[in-house]
DNA sequence: ACCGTTTAAATAAACGTTTGCGCAATCCAT
DNA sequence: ATGGATTGCGCAAACGTTTATTTAAACGGT
């Protein structure tokens, strides 16, 4: 039924009995501009959609170096919290033509840098990335040949690479002193990957925030953005002599996994246990007690990293642009007064 | 610092001492097999290093016909369902040394098909696809030129196009069986897209069940797997002379709206309302009710998918092949026995 | 010494576009 | 009638690979 052969311009230049070079230029609108005849324009026109025909994007960014294509990296589709970054970052890009290229490191840097291969071999004009480790070189190197790389969320300091990303500090300093306005003494916190920007921010906010209340028994546990993580942690915690009255958890699933083992405990949020968490979630809601939580502006974040990387490819000049936005605090329900 | 030239195999070639051909070979594995010395392979390895050489992937392509890449285009990467699919289908297909482009149809078959384009332009090998309409035109014309594709989750029953998805009949049958078997006679359901194949299936079954029980009364509104729907449409029910005593919604953002609606007119689950829907999550565990939800082995639906379509990509002869897998019910605590 | 084989590598033609030039035909003003 | 401008379009060379075909050298057997 359909032809097997696939059709190329060359075919639409015989049928049309016109030229390759007349055909390319009316399939790209630039019929006009090299005053091909309407009548020409509607022929070829026509013929390309007789023939079904579909440009080859290789062929034409071979030649142009063109691909209207950016690539998106972040380290883990599942997590709730990427898959909304992953899905504001593809509207935004498609609005303004081009297409993303989405690609997950699984928070190996292995994979991570395999990825960037990948996008590179496939001549991406863009990146915007949350790295997985603060291991930079490769990132970097790409950067500094030129091409345009945008951070969001995770980022590195001293990278001289441009990020948008949440004032992380103040998150964590707004949700500490919420938990100590409510008189609560006893605060630990369980984090994430040790040598993450954003959680080293976190936990200096905590910190801080603790230290300006005069308390400076602070307690800072865990090591990893997950379920188990937090599961483990907080399982720990409970068993500790000097139980706390509340938990700071730096991501939600981390919260996730604390939940479930204070539920096993038979611990009660907030009767016997207050919990704060960073990351919001359309979940977070409805939960058995509603969380209180840092909420990141994740919408504003990715439309300004967009912004940015588009201003980027306009002008070849890079200007690194270094961004955090401010969090809020969403009150609910999983906060005791003391 | 870095060379802004995009280094070739020529450069390699011009560095090295060699043809263009030996490069290429030796670059790709194929030293052995045509017989290049240890010395110049070494050689060329080295100096291609040394220049931070990336093939470029589209030169290749536009030669072989091989670009080791198939396209996964889902309806919505915000929803946690569908986020979930990508990250399964992702690793599945790395796992075979091949690179997945996502692209997220936004419900919208406009952008779909464009999407589609897309993907055809990029030389894709293979498709997996959440169609997000009936429209199945431009998909099996695709099929029909030879290009391998499965749908899944949602799927089209008469397009002789492979799927892979849940037996959705009798899950919404176990569902609508448990209510029943609980003492519940009035039951509401709350449908999606209806359309869809999964949603008519559902709908089927939750008639039938009811029917075998005897409860030919049987309520069906609704019109979107959204958030949105479910929450207007619980409303209503609220309202409605004859409320039911449970809700089975078919899918979790319909029930995250249900559930909301539920929260503000003080209607308890499952104390005044039972609630059973179709979807999982791992969030559905820690709500203020622990939901009771018919479980879709979606990472076994991914793994099946990913297997036929590369069955296909390896044999050339396409045999259609069309698999439903038994979902399970996870019993929770949202159903109260009447 | 000669010739068929094997070994090791190069030549050159694609792949489907884009694009810098170039050129014939028509037009308009003088 | 002439010639400069304009109009409408085609030629052919890239782009960076892959790969079928050739070539050249070395080898081994008689």
């Amino acid at each position: 039924m359909a032809t097997n052969h696939k059709v190329s311009i060359v075919d639409i230049a015989e049928k049309a009995g016109v030229s390759i070079t007349t055909v390319s230029r009316v399939l790209n609108g630039k019929g006009e501009e090299y005053r091909i005849s309407e009548k020409a324009q509607q022929k070829i026109r026509e013929t390309a959609r007789k023939l079904n025909y579909v440009p080859n994007q290789f062929a034409a960014s071979l030649k142009s170096g063109k691909t209207n294509t950016i690539a998106l990296i972040i380290p883990s589709l599942s997590n709730p919290f990427f898959a909304d970054i992953a899905s504001e970052i593809n509207v935004e890009v498609r609005n303004r033509g081009y297409a993303t290229i989405i690609g997950d490191s699984d928070e190996k840097i292995d994979i991570e840098n395999e990825e960037l291969r990948q996008m590179v071999s496939r001549n991406i004009e863009g990146l915007i990335i949350v790295p997985c480790t603060q291991d930079w070189a490769s990132i970097k190197k790409m950067y500094d040949q030129g091409r345009p790389i945008v951070c969001i969320d995770r980022y590195f300091e001293d990278a001289d690479i441009p990020y948008v990303s949440t004032d992380n500090y103040e998150g964590a300093v707004m949700a500490t002193r919420h938990l100590i306005d409510n008189g609560h003494k006893h605060i630990a916190c369980i984090q994430g990957v040790h040598e993450s920007v954003p959680n080293k921010l976190r936990i200096q906010g905590y910190k801080d925030a603790m230290i300006a209340a005069g308390l400076n028994k602070y307690v800072i546990v865990g090591d990893e953005f997950s379920i188990r993580n937090g599961y483990k942690e907080t399982k720990l915690l409970l068993q500790s002599k000097q139980r706390p009255t509340a938990l700071f958890t730096l991501s939600n699933t981390i919260a996730m996994g604390s939940m479930k083992a204070l539920r096993e405990d038979n611990v009660s949020i907030p009767d016997d246990m207050s919990l704060v968490t960073f990351d919001d979630h359309p979940y977070l809601e409805y939960l058995s007690t509603p969380l209180t939580c840092v909420t990141q502006p994740t919408r504003e974040i990715c439309q300004l990293a967009v912004k940015h990387l588009f201003f980027m490819l306009g002008n070849k000049e890079i200007k690194s642009k270094q961004v955090l936005l401010r969090p809020e605090l969403t009150y609910r329900k999983s906060v005791k007064k003391l």
